[in-house]
DNA sequence: TCTGTATATGCATTGACAGGAATATTCGAC
DNA sequence: GTCGAATATTCCTGTCAATGCATATACAGA
């Protein structure tokens, strides 16, 4: 997880990866279109494939970059953990909770007094 | 997007982040369930803040800081766009597409010859 | 107003990393 | 095996950001 955040927290990275979205392409056509120098590309591109992030498959001297599944999905799955926090099902649960913790300070109040 | 990626590529702050999962917290309890030193906690949520993770509220002289629904779930919908990569409809378009593209292969040939 | 508690900020140091330029490597074509 | 195209690596330099320590601010209570 850590490594996909750091990956992916470097701008012409994100921007690697958004191209790459669309399918795989060998680093002179990913340099052309991000306008970048060749030898940043092939660096970031370790970088990525470092974190799993991509995978490479050689082409003659070309070299095929493509998105691997698997960093996204999960990253895709731990930010289920966090659904609650915008999905209104558990909104719902929220306010019944709220609801319990209300009687529940009036029954305090009533056994203080 | 990048903002939130920059913001999450720091362990301490990751963890901050899972632990604030669990609900609202103030500074102190962060720092003693992270083990880290309070300015160093206040120096991460103030990163936390502006990449607008979280949000402050004062309590007396206590801070609840507390997650912030948008950026987690902006995330979530972009690696949506990403869905593809693993999800089987999606590897289902793949072969078909594979297929339509073996017969224009084909007719190339054909014309050439 | 003084005190203690909770949190924030300032400053100096250090390490990581991105960019640029030059060079090295790989491999197919001839 | 030489050449050229595609890609990778190295070295250098500057910048940014995390940490530790010290200190400042905010606020409640006596």
């Amino acid at each position: 997880m850590l490594a996909t955040f750091t990956a992916l927290a470097e701008p012409n990275r994100l921007r690697i990866v958004e191209l790459l979205r669309q399918g795989p392409r060998p680093v002179n056509e990913i340099k052309d279109a991000l306008r970048l120098q060749q030898p940043q590309v092939s660096k970031h591109l370790r970088v990525l494939k470092e974190a799993g992030l991509v995978d490479v498959q050689p082409r003659a001297q070309q070299r095929l970059y493509e998105l691997r599944a698997e960093p996204l999905q999960a990253l895709h799955q731990w930010l289920e953990g966090y659904r609650q926090l915008w999905d209104d099902r558990f909104n719902e649960m929220d306010e019944l909770l709220a609801e319990l913790n209300e009687k529940e300070k009036n029954n305090v109040r009533k056994k203080r007094h």
